[in-house]
DNA sequence: AACATCAGCAACCGCCCCCGA
DNA sequence: CTCGGGGGCGGTTGCTGATGT
């Protein structure tokens, strides 16, 4: 069985985000979740595909995320994690808080690798040592019912509560309670400590005035408390209303 | 100053697994 | 039990800025 790509649909955009696609994930996913992320994109009036939008989120968009350079101690970290996982760059993202499997994978490749190999005949027995803790908890962690070709998703399940993925379900699975108590302290950007001040600063800054009208507009009403919601709200018909004129300009 | 090369990273692609119908 | 949709993962690509010539 083979399915077509999921951006197969013509008239999705593909490449770099711009700012405002993120901030219309970022309303969207703050104020719904994203309880189907195939869905998502075209009830958040974006023109991607719900496969890019989910990697937007989780590498990039989650507030969870940690920015930034790595720290000798999380390379270090990396480093022998690998040597005992491989290349279960999800698993060991797990480990890490704030850091995603994509970054780490990043990192590893233009870094860390190189200097794996160069240092690989002067292992410490340090760190080695380390490295057998680690498959040592991995098998401890790991059920006795499940192999070691147990699935990818098994092994999260075990793993760090503390994961991205983890901030992703509580999102998904608590839409109600976003829905429902959502108001400027839960939208206070101090829950957004993964994302650049820069980045903030930018939206907010009235930079893209022109083409954020109904958001610009309403920026300055977000500290007067749960009004944002039905800002929001007009937000999402605005960009309901570009997404569905944009269904329109296809058929042409 | 202009061009070439390299490094870093965001994003895409295709495959696999899980789960519900 | 089977099938198909959705989500997640790892590998790879390609753009962009930095550095070297």
């Amino acid at each position: 069985m083979v399915r077509a790509p999921c951006c197969a649909k013509m008239g999705l955009k593909k490449g770099p985000w711009t700012h405002d696609e993120d901030l219309i994930l970022i309303n969207y996913i703050n104020l719904h979740g994203h309880p189907n992320w195939r869905a998502l994109p075209k009830l958040a009036g974006l023109l991607r595909c719900g496969k890019s939008c989910r990697l937007r989120w989780t590498n990039y968009l989650n507030p969870d995320i940690k920015r930034g350079n790595f720290s000798r101690e999380e390379e270090e970290m990396i480093i022998q994690l690998h040597s005992a996982m491989g290349n279960r760059w999800s698993a060991i993202a797990a480990r890490l808080p704030g850091r995603t499997d994509n970054e780490i994978k990043n990192v590893w490749h233009t870094h860390l690798k190189k200097r794996v190999n160069s240092n690989s005949n002067s292992k410490t027995s340090e760190s080695k040592e380390k490295v057998e803790e680690i498959k040592e908890q991995e098998s401890v962690e790991l059920s006795p019912f499940e192999t070691n070709s147990s699935t990818r998703t098994s092994y999260n399940e075990i793993d760090s509560p503390q994961t991205s993925s983890t901030y992703n379900s509580s999102v998904t699975t608590s839409t109600n309670a976003y829905d429902e108590n959502l108001c400027m302290d839960d939208m206070d950007l101090k829950n957004f400590p993964g994302i650049d001040d820069e980045f903030w600063s930018e939206i907010f800054s009235g930079e893209n005035s022109g083409e954020l009208p109904v958001v610009q507009e309403n920026i300055g009403q977000f500290p007067s408390g749960c009004g944002y919601e039905s800002i929001l709200h007009d937000d999402m018909d605005f960009w309901f209303n570009v997404f569905t004129r944009g269904d329109e300009l296809k058929q042409f």
